[in-house]
DNA sequence: TTGTACGCGTTATCAA
DNA sequence: TTGATAACGCGTACAA
């Protein structure tokens, strides 16, 4: 119970108070040196420094933010951390930034948007500067709402939103346009498409559009039955495919859009026995180890999420230090059709049925 | 120049004052009512909630992290975001510490130890409560020095430090060494080993412990010049695997470590032509869709980083919330050995030289 | 049960 | 050039 004992307890947060004291100086000195001031006397400023790094000080954020500071953070909101794409996009940007000296912070929402608003909140009370978003549904109202309240520019990648400051996505209308030709273009008729977002995202009703304008184009009828946009789940790219292939009147040709549906999808395809090219021709997006390494190797629509998210984290910072008014600018990215070896021509003569059996 | 222009500026923002204002309370009767605490009258209650729904004001995170209200979050730094493995463990994580109210933050370092450094003391500063920490090199010293300065607890994630209060990771030692004995008992001799961590991650120590182990358990000699661990990148694996394959006396069969080496090792096989399972037997870790799905399908070890992400959270709460005393606990979870078509025997009598040619 | 006033650690203003 | 002091927004003793 001696008076050292309040010592032992516990030791506090080291402030410029501790550090005015050490040095021998008013707190006010202290906070210009630390920002760097040129009025400050280099004596005094050594004295400052020296007792700075003997404290091991470092000013609080908290009590910066509080005063205005900028927090030099950026926020990344989207469905699930898991997603290559996403992580890519963050690598993006996060590249970026750093050059700015601003870091990403990122979370994922389970595609869920009341999570989504709940994590926007949170980092709007983290004095986030700004905030990329992959949001899940493009016209939730509630979400709108939240948006409509932030007081920080914020930037969608591959989705669309009024609010937005700017949005950047991949061109998947062409990517999307020129497989389905490519296909049409190979005799195929009846082409499947498996995919997620169920036209709520900007990606998913441009790959919609881009189906049926190639259809259009070429003059042939879609059977809108083909569509399969519910997931982007390897679960669901297996069921999907499966489903598909047990019809009576089975796709010739397969669209899998979206990085997880290709392993369910080939699944699906070896289960039922079925020959890529020969009986069935494939087409994935993204591109990735197992459509380069697979046997036949599959043909892909090939994007870069690392340019979107690099992109996009650009706008921002153009922005935040520049000040610049983006007004709703929409930069798009090339996404460019790669052939390989799993699309083939398709020979209506010797049709899927009689190969797959009952 | 009317005072009326003054509203136009910008609106500030919302604090307890304008809300205390709005409700005709005190700011001691907000801040009590948003604290959930019971000793409120219900009609004022009931103001007061209106008054904050028609402002929609928030409290100021910085202004309550000032007076010392815990911060509910928990940063993940690694090396890269883009790593699958890291990806998983953070979902892990992050689905853990949200059944807490607790909010994940990660941030990648490129596998720079100075950059460790500096995103530990910005997260520091952040007020986080609690680290997970997958780092390139544990024994680095300047790493060190800023871990001991720590004021918060921090679990490991696949690593060992002796500062951390827990660590957890995945038994590659069983995990390598049952892949290891598998090969040996197949009648392999010379089996190389593709990883990264130089021996400097706790990872990368087991897995050459196992293979040493199971080399001398099989009392077969070990040639040292067929380990190479220097990289978990593709690059690396596809060109050490052709370094490897181009030797005079090639090894017939190949472990390969590390989540990005699979796909770099099996196109450097096939550049070389050589044939799997027949010419060289191929084990993978972790699995993969394209270890599933190649032809042959890939033998691997197999664990589940998201359990590893859950299982440090975990901890990180028990700590946090129970204030448990973790002391240095070090959690492992099962790897296994799973067998596919990538492996057969080794027959010494027909060389591999002799078929690769010249 | 409610209101008042202080302090958290920092930066900025103003006076010295 | 430096020192003192007022904010920033919030939580909480303490007073009413």
């Amino acid at each position: 119970m001696s008076p050292a004992h309040k010592q032992e307890t516990k030791r506090k947060r080291v402030t410029v108070k501790d550090v005015a004291l050490e040095a021998g100086v008013a707190i006010g000195t202290v906070s210009r040196v630390v920002r760097q001031q040129s009025n400050v006397a280099p004596d005094v400023r050594k004295k400052v420094e020296t007792a700075i790094r003997k404290l091991g000080w470092q000013p609080s954020l908290a009590a910066q933010s509080m005063r205005g500071v900028a927090s030099r953070s950026i926020g990344f909101i989207f469905s699930d951390i898991r997603n290559p794409l996403y992580a890519e996009m963050a690598k993006g940007a996060e590249d970026l930034l750093a050059q700015h000296g601003y870091v990403l912070v990122v979370a994922s929402s389970d595609g869920r948007p009341e999570v989504e608003q709940a994590l926007i909140e949170r980092f709007a009370r983290w004095n986030v500067e700004g905030m990329l978003f992959s949001i899940e549904d493009e016209s939730h109202p509630g979400l709108s709402q939240t948006l409509a309240n932030i007081n920080f520019p914020f930037v969608m990648v591959e989705r669309d939103h009024p609010l937005a400051d700017a949005a950047v996505g991949a061109d998947h209308y062409r990517g999307t346009f020129l497989a389905t030709e490519h296909l049409l273009l190979l005799g195929h008729r009846r082409i499947a498409m498996i995919s997620g977002g169920n036209q709520k995202t900007r990606v998913s009703r441009d790959r919609v559009a881009a189906y049926l304008a190639a259809h259009a184009q070429q003059e042939v009828a879609v059977d809108a039955s083909l569509l399969r946009l519910d997931s982007f789940s390897q679960d669901y790219g297996f069921r999907e495919a499966q489903r598909l292939l047990s019809q009576p009147d089975p796709p010739s040709a397969i669209l899998a859009l979206g990085m997880r549906l290709l392993p369910g999808v080939l699944s699906a395809v070896r289960s039922k026995g079925v020959a890529i090219p020969e009986n069935l021709s494939l087409v994935a997006s993204n591109d990735s180890d197992l459509a380069q390494l697979a046997v036949p190797d599959i043909s892909v629509i090939r994007y870069d999420p690392y340019i979107l998210g690099r992109e996009a984290a650009q706008l921002l910072m153009q922005k935040l230090l520049k000040g610049e008014n983006l007004n709703h600018l929409r930069v798009e990215t090339p996404a460019e059709f790669i052939m390989r070896s799993s699309c083939s021509v398709h020979h209506p003569s010797r049709p899927a049925e009689s190969i797959l059996g009952a």
